[in-house]
DNA sequence: CTACAATCTTTACAATGTTAAGATGACAGG
DNA sequence: CCTGTCATCTTAACATTGTAAAGATTGTAG
């Protein structure tokens, strides 16, 4: 990350590299106190820089904040990949999976509502075969594997998905809102198995 | 609404009623515009008073938008008890009462982002006999009666409590999300049954 | 009717996002 | 080496927002 040479994308001209100092100062901002404090005055602050330098960078704070978040969603797809390396064939990759995308957001409680309710993503429910949501499109090619070889008619297959991905992602939303206490392991609070 | 006198809670003085009138004024740009472009000072533009007129019913901006989410919940409650009336007995009331919670935010998508990122609900799962959040007591409690006849050890009821809630809240976050795009209906999408 | 207290307005200030204009400095071409 | 271009960064300015302080208004108790 340190000694590359100059491409089109990152620019380290005058600061040098501010264009990821400030993706990575805002992502620091947002695990200090969430989405309510962040600004974008802050990060430029936080990078010694004016407060209008970011707009070197980013159209407004808008594209800053997804440019964050596209950072963010990188990391969540390493720790997915890595929970279901070398897993093929395991009937319990699903349940793997499942507790990899709750543990991220425990480890990490403000990525929650930063990702998606801050960071621009969209997730298309229509046409899985656009772009989606990596993360989602992770989770849905896992569970179709796994799905395939329980013998359940293909066009319960959307259910399945949908069921299993509300239950993880519900349980996330869950214990990492601020308003929520809880000072348990989450394992005591749900059974992942036992929906196929 | 209109013709009631003067009690210690409402305050019809110079402008007649602006308390409640700011709030539900706050709940009208709410359903238009989300939590992005809430402003304290809008709502009172709304009231036709001036932007610190508030201050004379809330310490500040925090405690409006909590008397708006008691209001907001109050109607979530109204809905819940709707659905379960008469039911007694049956033991499809879990799933009625799990379809009014997900309709209810289908309704009203700006809602859930409001309710349980900004309106400062408080959730204890450590002690559930304390005051816990009305929507998710009363989903206990109807929970409970179907698991009790049930015949499954008392010890496991907790893990098909958060089961269920995860899912339909699961499914809640999802549709109710900003950048999810879902033309269909979400009975499609999901199998409420099947989880006892 | 008078004084009090609740309600509302005016004024002011700090924090924030954004735009416009100018300064700075790296770098390519002469 | 010199110069002009252009990306980068700064300064200045403005609108929006939340909030505090001080004063004006008015219903109501005594």
């Amino acid at each position: 990350m340190k000694g590359r040479m100059h491409t089109l994308k990152d620019k380290p001209y005058h600061h040098g590299n501010l264009r990821n100092q400030l993706i990575e100062a805002g992502i620091r901002l947002i695990n200090l106190d969430g989405m309510n404090s962040f600004s974008l005055r802050k990060v430029a602050a936080e990078c010694a820089v004016s407060h209008t330098a970011p707009y070197s960078h980013f159209k407004n704070i808008d594209e800053l904040v997804a440019a964050m978040g596209e950072h963010v969603t990188s990391q969540f797809m390493d720790t997915l990949h890595a929970s279901v390396q070398g897993q093929e064939g395991n009937p319990d990759t699903i349940i793997l999976l499942g507790q990899a995308y709750i543990d991220f957001f425990i480890e990490h409680p403000q990525y929650f509502q930063f990702l998606f309710y801050h960071s621009g993503i969209v997730i298309d429910l229509d046409n899985y075969d656009s772009d989606s949501y990596p993360p989602f499109a992770l989770f849905r090619t896992t569970v179709y594997e796994v799905f395939r070889s329980s013998g359940l008619p293909e066009s319960e297959f959307t259910k399945h998905l949908v069921t299993l991905w509300s239950m993880v992602h519900g349980i996330t939303a869950l214990l990492t809102n601020n308003g929520v206490r809880y000072s348990g392991n989450w394992r005591d609070l749900l059974e992942l198995k036992s929906i196929f």
